[in-house]
DNA sequence: CAAATCTATTACGTATCAGTACTATCCGTA
DNA sequence: TACGGATAGTACTGATACGTAATAGATTTG
């Protein structure tokens, strides 16, 4: 056997780190004061806690989701009463999302409450470290994305 | 706003990375005499090929995966004819989980498909820098474990 | 040995993500 | 101005994963 079986395959080791963080992100935002803010909603919150009335397009691509994804997270995040679709008056096919009042109050809890997750997360691990981490990862980005053809 | 942004966030690259070179494998492995083989397979395959006829429990067990989300996975893969299920006669409660000829036979083209794949998704990263970023992972999912009580 | 407790598996509901196909609209150009 | 391609968004399907609860069988205890 010649793939490194998954305990030490960098691939399983990624997917379950990802897997393992966004479950200790979901229970810790539960009980945090934040309960309606779920890890995959952060992506489109951070770009409009700093830009609101961003479009569905703009926010798959900040977020590197996919935009059919990206309908049914809004839907969700909608449902929630987070945020809310407005007709966008320059562009018929176009919809404008506009953070809701619970949406733009939701900023401070979640944001504190995830920098003290993702500390936890991250905790004892030297920041050289994690600076070749992060490297290795945008590289396997960018050779997933070449691959793509 | 203090929770980097997402393309500097650590979290973010690992749900990316991890995303990605799961839809790297999943294409890879589409066209290249695997056509049955799916990514998330491969945890159970990798096990049933070192050791055939194992309990749904242990399986999930060495994927790292709960027991729950093992059924449906067998379930996949029960369909796909790469194995199947046959009571144990120790315990009438579970089953043991044996491969087909077809599951059986998968194994080299898969391998074969997987070490490519996964050569271009890390290449060009040094072996150092590899070790470096499983080790980070390793200690991420001891966090979140020890963040699960 | 009967009751309480564990254990293996499954069933069900929900979340997340991608790919394909379709509608509505916009826009450049003949 | 009418046509054809590009773009924004959505609907639908399928895969993957988790958590909770139910079920059946096994094990331990009193």
């Amino acid at each position: 056997m010649n793939i490194p079986f998954p305990p030490d395959c960098p691939y399983y080791l990624i997917s379950r780190a990802s897997l393992s963080t966004t479950s200790v992100l979901k229970k810790g935002l539960a009980g945090a004061g934040a309960s309606k803010i779920k890890p995959a909603y952060l992506g489109v919150l951070l770009s409009l806690w700093n830009e609101d009335n961003l479009r569905a397009n703009e926010l798959a691509r900040r977020a590197g989701l996919e935009p059919s994804t990206m309908t049914g997270l809004l839907d969700r995040m909608e449902r929630d009463n987070l945020l809310k679709r407005t007709p966008d008056p320059e562009d018929r096919r176009a919809s404008r999302i506009c953070l809701t009042k619970l949406g733009i109050d939701a900023e401070e809890a979640s944001i504190k409450a995830v920098e003290v997750l993702l500390n936890k997360v991250f905790a004892d691990i030297p920041k050289k470290d994690i600076m070749t981490t992060k490297n290795v990862l945008r590289k396997v980005l960018f050779n997933c994305n070449r691959e793509d053809r």
